[in-house]
DNA sequence: CGTCTATTTGAATGTACTCAAAAGCGGTGG
DNA sequence: CCACCGCTTTTGAGTACATTCAAATAGACG
């Protein structure tokens, strides 16, 4: 049971008794999924809430023109979905691939919102996850209109770098909304 | 007591009693600030999370350039602080000024903490807010990427017209992330 | 080994910035 | 109530940043 890696990242804000790890496995769902697996399509109904227990994800949109934009990367310990399809129940504007073999935690909306009623501290939990990755994308928009695309660069590869080693130079551009071109001319630098 | 906006914002997600009612009322500070005035320094210790009871704000970074960029506007019934500052207790890396006359409550960090366990509910309520609070920056952070500066000032423009009422061009330039220059050729179009 | 995709390179074009100056607008004091 | 001051907005020329398109090179993978 403690084998999860889910249990250590909940328990880094709030602490769980053994009968609730208990119930935490029988509502969740686990995934095994390959590389380029979709976990996600845009345009369908999203119903899930995803852990990273292993591997790693990427979520992006494709739009009109068929342009690519990252909107984030999800390694072991993160919790990634499309957070406005799934917090308000509407079809997801992005798709969530996988990077590599990875095992993924789901949990499921209906699911979710009777284990916030069951398992009140869960709110704490998922306060503090959220306060955090709005902390997050709230530094992302902020370099988005302050930094040059060298500091961004620069700004993901120092924070994010276990991220780096996963992905490709193409999908750093469309994550900092560059193309391939120029990322690779400012590297040169 | 039923005059504050605040109580009807809180029980948007969570209902509360006459006596929660009272004992917020008890636990927060109210200030009045005038046009121009800053709630927030920059560099200084952020210890309020602020709730626009009337009036209106701007969160601003200014750089080593001299170059300020938005990071928010706050209007009636919207919260601001600088979240990485608050949540974690460091110096803010923005200053927060009122755009006109305005009533702020303020609550301060530790009286919040325990207010989380007083009345666990309030758990509830900033998991919610922090979640929407996610999902907008995420969608910026998106459009920063995505969009051309024209479809960014149109989704702003759209979104958040109460907003552009009570502020300027140049100010909406500096949340964009371009020129006043630039921003005012986007819009002769 | 061959194929597919990623990365690099370069030329031409478009987007956005800087700097400077003019025009517009709002607030203030006389 | 008008005139002035300071700031915002507009305009334009010149420059820098970033994209598109095309082609060459390099890597990854079956």
């Amino acid at each position: 049971m403690n084998q999860y890696h889910i249990f250590k990242n909940i328990q880094k804000h709030i602490s769980l008794t053994e009968s609730e790890k208990e119930y935490l496995i029988n509502s969740w769902d686990i995934k095994e999924v390959g590389k380029k697996d979709l976990l996600l399509r845009q345009g369908h109904a999203c119903r899930k809430l995803c852990f990273v227990e292993s591997g790693s994800l990427r979520t992006f949109n494709l739009n009109e023109d068929g342009k690519e934009s990252t909107i984030m990367f999800a390694i072991q310990d993160w919790w990634v979905t499309d957070m406005n399809g799934f917090a308000n129940q509407k079809p997801a504007v992005v798709s969530i691939e996988a990077l590599e073999k990875s095992t993924i935690i789901e949990f499921d909306f209906l699911m979710l919102e009777s284990l916030y009623v069951k398992i009140p501290k869960f709110e704490r939990f998922f306060r503090i996850l959220f306060q955090n990755a709005y902390i997050r994308e709230q530094q992302r928009s902020f370099n988005n209109i302050a930094l040059t695309t060298e500091q961004r660069y620069s700004y993901f590869i120092d924070k994010y770098p276990a991220i780096v080693e996963k992905i490709t130079q193409k999908q750093i551009a469309s994550y900092l909304g560059v193309t391939p071109e120029f990322l690779s001319s400012v590297k040169k630098k």
